[in-house]
RNA sequence: GGGGAUAUAGCUCAGUUGGUUUAGAGCACCUGCCUUACAAGCAGGGGGUCGUAGGUUCGAAUCCUACUAUCCCCA
């Protein structure tokens, strides 16, 4: 027999491997068949699985399994992206420390090392996502800067400038000094940071006052263009229209009034630095001022900043700093604690600067993406995020594209000797282009120079629905016509925006198509506080080892357990442990059921009704199930399946049916309980694959075409919900016998008397065999007299007793009846108040009407016999 | 500063367009059991004035308003 205890490595690479080796994962367009099509949301190529992944996979995996049960062309298409700065960023340290320095390559050389490093390391996170069981079709693993993907890139890129939606345009970045290259918003990380508050006078221009400002970065005063004061602000009454002096260079600049300042922050009189603070960037549009830049690319001062040319920014402010005490224009300096930027890639210090860079207009491209989602054309789920998609859609900014980066697709843009432009899908046809434009046709590719940028990550992975089935390469093909629209997309909220409304604004304008039908947003995963997992903190557990304590099959569990839809999941061990044991438990009545011999003897009563009890309660699950799947709540369909199998199915059924021991089974109720086993397998194979594989396989051998995960999925059948309704009220009296059983320390071995004193006997009867059975009963007896000497209990209004000499505490029974009744009481004092509004009688339902009349008979019913029992307990 | 979301048992959440309900599940907890599939198990049990205050309604966890708290996004 079989370890007691499930041990899921011995059987996990196994079954993938056999899954792989039957190409049961792959898929190629069917026309008999109905598609069903995910594409992966296509991780960092650098990075490693994390526990969003985990559950992100789980879930697509899923979906896909289910589908291609029920008979589905199932295609989940994998792949990575190429994640410019994360990636240009891993590549830099590497040659560093090979002693390499970046600014000594061309751009083909270093090109030649990303790629190297690419396929040395990147797509980690692919074979990671194998143990997980994901059944990804890798035949069609896809890349966004492979050939296809990028001419694609290209040739979009082409397409909206021809139509008129890119531009250059000037644009505050977060500049990353070290890296040289601008950041988008989510990769800067903003920390506290002690600093200091510089109190700085200023002399007012034509007198001996002053005023003072207050300044965090007194480095960049040199670049000030105007003192700025609140209109409201009295106490700066006197500074209106005049002008004050920049210390240090002595320079004249204008004293200005504008809303934005802070009456309460600092000193009230605030320097404006457009070209080094967004804010004053935004102050300095609004008043017209000069913007004057004087910082380097590296992080130096230039030229324009007159003094400390040259200088690191964080030495030029210490030597700045000196500057003021010595020349008695510093009035104090304050501890401060500022929220500085850092680069998420090298932790330096974010610098803002002004910068040209490539834009999408999006305006106009936003309409169908908005409409289709607001009309549900693209449900999302959970639908709450509607508001927030609307929220962004009606505030759609331009898109910043260009990035300062060699690792990524060059913007085909090519600058011309005058400093225009055109832009070409290649440098041949730019030439032709530049020829026309300049209207010299001696021009040759020499007097061309293409745009250093590259384009934002973000403007390849919106085409990845299109462009993983060569939706551009080859608009016509047959995986293009047959797999899009692809049906439902698995990822997070966090990139609601940045990708996914990016693709439905993709998929509408390249293709007239919405990408996908469903968005399925799942929760973050946190650590048991609610924190978001981090590297910093720590607090993130290896998913690779969480799967080799507890199996792939565990982990997917613990995960879809606790997680609805939208929702974020406080992570904890024990959800895995729960996954695993659900596992075990699976395992050991397999164990069960094998260990039995079987003869060809008569079925039990209990055993005929079990079957004929569990086979209903089977179907009304899968209808449950179907009801749960087609809502997306993947978590409510799977604790359908867990309490099936381990309530109904272990608790109840194979109790009902198990021999004494020793002995053996009847054939029937062995195939029975073969067969029920093996539809709950189907059921579970997309949340367990691995365990529910492995037990299939155990029942019988089987060829590659009967495996498990190409099963038919279990259809619901009619059933009859009488049986499940009656057989409840068997269950509910083993239960209340076995309370007793507890409360009175009488051993289950023990078998006892039952005495039912009801109107209904054929209810008690028909079921009488589950009571017999599980409640160990001797006899049943129907009977229209109370009984002595007994503990009694109600089914409904039915009064049951167990006779038990001595054993009664009168008063605890007593207090117990008390207690009932007083309950039933307020309970019928509630509906009779209902029953008795006449506006409640006329206006609700019939239906309504007649379930609270029902309650009352009930309870009515109920009152008198506990009544009677507090009488004759006296 | 602007916008969005959430608030139900110790924890994580259901509660499907207001009516089977003086509220359900899983986990945790308590009690008793090593009953020959499983002690990572079995059987039983306790636990919530549905964030606060109003309002609409015959009827509110559910709809409306305000407040409080927490989280997220944008600046």
């Amino acid at each position: 027999m079989s370890a007691t205890k499930y041990n899921p490595t011995e059987i996990e690479d196994k079954w993938y491997q056999y899954w792989m080796e039957h190409k049961f994962f792959a898929s190629k367009p069917d026309k008999n068949k109905e598609p069903y099509t995910i594409v992966i949301p296509p991780p960092n190529v650098t990075g490693q699985l994390h526990m969003g992944h985990m559950l992100n996979n789980t879930i697509q995996d899923v979906l896909i399994r289910r589908a291609r049960m029920q008979g589905k062309e199932a295609c989940w298409v994998p792949g990575t992206d190429h994640a410019s700065i994360a990636t240009e960023a891993k590549v830099v340290n590497l040659l560093k420390e090979k002693g390499i320095k970046k600014s000594d390559l061309t751009r083909e050389e270093f090109m030649k090392h990303a790629w190297e490093w690419k396929e040395k390391y990147g797509g980690i996170i692919l074979q990671q996502l194998k143990k997980l069981g994901a059944s990804c079709d890798w035949d069609r693993e896809r890349f966004t800067m492979e050939e296809d993907l990028s001419a694609a890139v290209i040739e979009v890129f082409v397409d909206l400038y021809k139509k008129g939606y890119i531009y250059r345009g000037i644009r505050m970045v977060n500049w990353d000094p070290e890296g040289k290259t601008a950041l988008a918003d989510d990769e800067v990380i903003f920390k506290e940071v002690p600093s200091k508050l510089y109190h700085i006078k200023y002399r007012v221009e034509g007198g001996n006052d002053y005023l003072v400002i207050a300044t965090t970065r007194p480095e960049t005063i040199m670049a000030d263009a105007a003192i700025c004061i609140n209109p409201n602000d009295s106490r700066f009454e006197h500074l209106k229209g005049k002008r004050a002096i920049i210390p240090i260079i002595n320079k004249s600049i204008p004293i200005i009034e504008d809303d934005y300042v802070d009456m309460e922050f600092g000193t009230g009189c605030l320097k404006v630095t457009p070209a080094h603070d967004i804010n004053d960037y935004e102050i300095g549009l609004r008043h017209n001022l000069p913007v004057i830049d004087i910082i380097n690319d590296d992080g130096t001062l230039n030229e324009k900043a007159q003094i400390l040319v040259g200088e690191d920014r964080f030495i030029a402010r210490k030597k700045i700093a000196k500057m003021f005490k010595e020349d008695g224009i510093l009035e104090k300096e304050e501890e401060y604690t500022s929220n500085v930027g850092h680069s998420e890639r090298t932790n330096a210090v974010i610098e803002p600067k002004l910068s040209l860079q490539w834009f999408v207009k999006m305006e106009e491209l936003v309409k169908p993406a908005y409409e289709n989602v607001m009309n549900d054309t693209i449900q999302l789920i959970p639908p709450k995020f509607k508001n927030t998609y609307k929220h962004w859609m009606e505030n759609v900014r331009d898109w910043c594209i260009s990035r300062q980066l060699w690792w990524g697709q060059r913007i085909p843009a090519y600058y011309l000797p005058n400093g225009d432009f055109v832009v070409a899908k290649s440098e041949e046809e730019a030439l032709e282009l530049a020829k026309e434009k300049m209207s010299d046709s001696t021009l040759t590719s020499k007097d061309l120079k293409q745009e250093d940028d590259v384009l934002d990550t973000w403007f390849s992975s919106w085409l990845w629905p299109m462009s993983v089935f060569d939706g551009f390469k080859d608009p016509d093909n047959e995986d293009f016509n047959y797999y899009y629209p692809t049906n439902d997309l698995v990822t997070g909220p966090d990139i609601l925006f940045f990708w996914v409304a990016r693709m439905i604004i993709a998929g509408y304008e390249f293709k007239g198509k919405k990408p996908f039908n469903n968005v399925y947003l799942t929760g973050i995963v946190r650590d048991t506080q609610g924190r978001k997992m981090s590297k910093q903190l720590g607090n993130s557990p290896d998913p690779l080892d969480l799967i080799k304590n507890h199996g792939a099959d565990g982990v997917r569990t613990g995960l879809l357990l606790s997680s609805a839809a939208g929702n974020d999941l406080l992570f904890d061990i024990k959800l895995c442990e729960q996954g695993w044991n659900f596992g075990n438990k699976i395992w050991n009545a397999f164990r069960l059921i094998k260990g039995w011999e079987i003869t060809d003897t008569e079925t039990p009563e209990a055993s005929v009704k079990a079957q004929k009890w569990f086979e209903a309660r089977l179907n009304q699950s899968l209808v449950e199930i179907e009801d749960h799947f087609s809502k997306f709540r993947i978590s409510d369909a799977l604790m359908t399946v867990y309490k099936l199998i381990w309530d109904d199915y272990c608790s109840l059924y194979l109790e009902l049916v198990k021999p004494p021991y020793g002995d053996p089974i009847d054939q029937k109720s062995y195939d029975a309980t073969i067969t029920f086993f093996e539809e709950l397998m189907k059921i579970l194979h997309p949340f367990m694959p691995f365990l529910t594989e492995e037990l299939w396989q155990q029942i019988q051998s089987r060829s590659p075409k009967e495996a498990l995960i190409i099963a038919q999925w279990p259809e619901a059948k009619s059933f009859d919900e009488q049986i499940v309704l009656q057989a409840q009220v068997a269950f509910d009296l083993i239960s209340q016998i076995r309370n007793i059983r507890a409360s009175k320390g009488i051993s289950p071995k023990e078998a006892l008397k039952l005495y039912v004193k009801t109107d209904e006997q054929i209810v008690y009867e028909k079921y009488s065999a589950f009571i017999y059975k599980l409640a160990n009963l001797e006899t049943i007896i129907f009977t229209s007299e109370k009984i002595d000497n007994a503990v009694s209990f109600l089914i409904k209004s039915d009064e049951c007793f167990i006779p038990m000499e001595g054993a009664i505490d009168v008063e605890k029974e007593k207090a117990e009846v008390t207690k009932d009744l007083e309950y039933t009481k307020g309970f019928l004092n509630s509906v009779v108040k209902k029953l008795s509004n006449e506006r409640f009688v006329n206006n609700a339902p019939e239906q309504v009407i007649a379930m609270e009349k029902k309650k009352q008979s009930d309870a009515e019913a109920k009152i008198k016999t506990l009544e009677e029992r507090l009488e004759s307990l006296k």
